[in-house]
DNA sequence: AGAAAAAACGACAGCTACTATCAAAAGATA
DNA sequence: TATCTTTTGATAGTAGCTGTCGTTTTTTCT
């Protein structure tokens, strides 16, 4: 019912303290999030308040606001960047860092079954059409930029301040947003669109 | 004293409809956004209400929100975008597209006096420090990214929805915003990290 | 098991960005 | 001067978000 989340492996491998107090909250995030994206497609983003949501989920709005600080953290709470992040710096040091990315964001997309792949669909889609929304996206590619700068740098063993990796790494987040913007106007597959883009990155970027 | 507000053109160049009340409409725009801005380096974004300002510019708030739909965009109401596509656009048609972008901000960025540029210099600094103002830069980035889309494509005579050009568009987009952060970062003149940017552009983005 | 400590919760009050409405004031027009 | 339009200000209201505090629930210590 509820949608996975990976909540576990934010603490350390070794003890596993997932105590009723830990169930409990992981089953509380949840419901508040799967409530207020049900009532986000069903009645519009700005159409929902936060009393609402907290309604729906069975919680008081000052609970609610314990576990997102805003309201647009219900939608936007990232969980793949450091995920993806993880998976780029695994890969094995010979590849290429464009192939890196690109095994990266295959391993991390392919392992989402069919009902969470809807649901990030849906949220990708809810998330361009609001304008709120899609600033905070935004901001967050460019924190998913300077995290994949820092990645790129320790991959390289380039030090810190590399100009030429600052621009290559902006215009590799440059191409995968508008791969993603193009994927949610055009429709389609959302890996098809990024493998393309980074080929394209690949060539030089012809026109 | 006011800072130059450049509202005449947005009518046709025809007529000079420039009566008493355009010019109290522009002046009132003026001293709310000089005065916020003020506000704003004095004693931070968010200490500063709205009601300051409005009381600073001797206003109500109904007032101050015909003019600013909200308290982000007296910092962010962006007068440059539609200027440099101009710009962008009245190139000769022989220059490439990098060139062509490269005049265009020169042509915009030098045309400012120092009092101009040092206010711009301040309100970019101001932008990337909060949050909120942070995530609507970028949006209006990808904005500018659209609006480029359609620039070169009507220049290249490309019909719409290339995709090499979206691509091309979006990692160019990156370099730009890359090198704007940069600029900030590393303090220093933001026009030169933009040049070296659309340089490492054109030579591929060797890393 | 029982007590103490820690964490989570709900209720309430308050601030501020923002919207809606409507009457008064100022500018344009004749 | 008189009328018509645009702009403004006062007021009331909504909703996101913060802070506080007493209560309940969970964990830990003995």
């Amino acid at each position: 019912m509820s949608c996975g989340q990976n909540q576990a492996m934010t603490t350390s491998p070794a003890d596993k303290p997932v105590g009723l107090r830990e169930r409990k909250k992981a089953r509380t995030r949840a419901a508040i999030q799967d409530h207020a994206l049900r009532l986000f497609t069903e009645q519009g983003y700005a159409a929902t308040t936060v009393e609402q949501i907290a309604e729906a989920a069975e919680v008081s709005q000052s609970t609610f606001f314990r576990y997102f600080p805003t309201k647009e953290d219900t939608v936007l709470y990232d969980r793949l960047d450091p995920v993806l992040i993880e998976h780029f710096l695994n890969q094995p040091a010979d590849v290429g860092p464009v192939a890196a990315i690109r095994a990266a964001v295959h391993e991390v997309f392919r392992g989402l079954d069919e009902e969470q792949a809807e649901l990030e669909a849906a949220r990708q889609r809810l998330v361009l059409s609001v304008p709120d929304l899609r600033a905070k996206l935004f901001e967050q590619f460019t924190e998913g930029m300077r995290m994949l700068h820092d990645a790129i740098l320790r991959r390289l063993g380039r030090e810190r301040d590399d100009f030429a990796v600052r621009m290559w790494t902006g215009a590799l987040t440059g191409v995968v947003l508008a791969a993603y913007v193009t994927s949610i106007e055009e429709g389609g597959d959302f890996l098809e669109y990024i493998d393309r883009g980074l080929t394209q990155f690949e060539q030089g970027l012809p026109l």
